[in-house]
DNA sequence: TTGATATATGTCAGATATGACATATATTTA
DNA sequence: TAAATATATGTCATATCTGACATATATCAA
């Protein structure tokens, strides 16, 4: 894994605090985790496909602008289902998901 | 939506009262919860192809026997987080995943 | 039957996620 | 440039999820 996604990480909350402990993250956390940044940056492709502000689709989503930057930093505080909700919000249909993921 | 399907969301705390607060469902969220059911099923068809126990399973996630089963009931309480982590946990891929969403 | 094992259901205290807010920092526009 | 707009970051009260437990109900073997 390179440095530099490791700093990426370490910014959006994921507990990485040096490289043993990051080698201690489970396969599945880290599966776990790149699905959701997956999403993430799919999620930014959409709502600025549909030129929407941060604080436009907050509140299409009855959410905040807050939230929906930190849907899309990846931040660590954001579960799959709100993102999953939020693409489907989007008009994503559940095909569309699975194609995000199937990378 | 046939009614079967009505009494399996009712009975797992889906909140669908009546048939027409049925109708208020979001597109969004009969998809998130098709979503989930879909995973629910692959979980417990995984879990019996391992030859595990609810209990058995429990203890590989650091979960509970209650929690599992709540997970193949496709309980509203249940995360999509939950349920990833756990077909994770079990050795299914990203891809394998993908793949049972594109149903 | 009976006992053993598996699964389902209800509840709850503690853990985690949420929207909201304030405010910092970019980015765009005049 | 400066002002306006957009995005990022930190915090918090409330809402929601979690593992754990008790206990009910199946399922199965003797």
């Amino acid at each position: 894994m390179k440095k530099s996604k490791k700093n990426i990480l370490e910014k959006n909350g994921w507990k990485v605090s040096n490289a043993d402990e990051f080698l201690k993250l489970s396969a599945e956390e880290s599966a776990l985790i790149e699905m959701k940044l997956t999403l993430s940056q799919n999620l930014r492709q959409l709502r600025l496909k549909r030129n929407l502000s941060q604080k436009e689709l907050a509140a299409l989503l009855e959410s905040s602008q807050s939230r929906v930057a930190k849907m899309e930093a990846g931040d660590s505080s954001v579960t799959l289902d709100l993102l999953l909700r939020s693409l489907l919000s989007l008009g994503s249909s559940r095909k569309a998901i699975a194609k995000m993921l199937e990378q």
